[in-house]
DNA sequence: CGCTCTTTCTTAGATATCTAAGATAAGACT
DNA sequence: AGTCTTATCTTAGATATCTAAGAAAGAGCG
């Protein structure tokens, strides 16, 4: 038992070689605090957290939308929509309105102040990409993607027919879009 | 402006084509939550969390590191993993012990039950994992796994040069380690 | 019309994670 | 020996996220 603390270099070396598919989740996972990170440090300095940022992207392309449609394009719940929205709308960025047609419904519209930021923090996001990509071969890129594609939709697939003979507490809302149609958005998925 | 609600369809179509670089980091984020949610999905069944079976999984190989030790292989920082051992060892998987020679060390091991999880969780990683690369081509995994590994060092390089020109507030602490020496780790990435 | 179901937002509470700062033990150096 | 520094664990407080359940508006139907 108990190893000589290894190395960094031995810890590369363990995620290089071997351990064929196990981890593989461990490395998707490690990437992404990697990337979220490195854009968090540059995005705080415009006192934007990375949360933010999700939801601003999407604004910036359609601005006006509802708490429900900005979490289905998010990808998230609605509860984390709404603690962003309520954050964004402290700091100036967004405001929320009801609408005379259906007052359940509240829309998200940037503000002045929201839309500037899009000039200051894209290009952030882009020098991220590539430092992150330095190196490494479009090609390589590309099929990278589609295989993060396949896993999320492999994934997703499983997660659906699990459903079935597994009740995981999590997902039985989504199944029953039979009668009565709880968790309508197809998505979940980004 | 508020399109309708995007059908799972169009949602995969948009990541297929378009948005070169950008989103690689929600796509790779996406591709995280997917993964971890079909493992945490089985391994709720046996009272085990995902954070808690990235240490297991650790203790499985090395029985008895320290805190700091298990933080390092993690890849997280002592306070997730303090607050992980704590929880694990309510649950009785693990035991924390000092040793006489040194007393700021505490050496964490497996108690019986949690060695025995092994059995029991190991084949449900691997289940998870096959079901994520189905119709994957072993080729496309291998260069994913590069691809994701350039992606962390090119990042974990360009952090260590960002925090000299660049005290972003969330590292600056890491920075005055001229006379204080703050975080003294070599890691921080697993 | 009035009851019930659905949709949407909200609240509550849990987990995982981080940074910053506190506490304690060891080591080092004058 | 006494003080300063380092190492390790701990506490405190923040963010992001989730599930579960509450509240209010709308819709459907007998």
């Amino acid at each position: 038992m108990s190893r000589p603390p290894p190395s960094t270099q031995s810890i590369l070396r363990h995620w290089r070689e071997a351990v064929p598919n196990d981890r593989l989740a461990h490395l998707v996972k490690d990437a992404t605090r990697a990337l979220v990170r490195a854009l968090q440090m540059r995005l705080g300095e415009h006192a934007v957290s990375f949360g933010h940022w999700t939801f601003l992207r999407i604004l910036w392309e359609s601005d006006g939308l509802t708490q429900r449609e900005l979490s289905e394009q998010a990808g998230v719940m609605e509860p984390t929509t709404f603690s962003a929205v309520r954050a964004m709308e402290r700091l100036g960025h967004v405001v929320r309105r009801r609408r005379g047609d259906d007052r359940k419904k509240i829309f998200v519209f940037l503000t002045p102040k929201g839309r500037r930021l899009r000039k200051k923090l894209v290009p952030l996001a882009e020098r991220v990409n590539r430092i992150a990509v330095r190196r490494v071969r479009s090609a390589d890129i590309t099929r990278t993607r589609k295989v993060l594609l396949s896993i999320i939709e492999n994934l997703a697939r499983d997660e659906q027919t699990a459903d079935m003979r597994m009740p995981s507490t999590r997902e039985l809302g989504r199944l029953n879009g039979s009668g009565r149609k709880r968790r309508p958005q197809g998505s979940r998925r980004r």
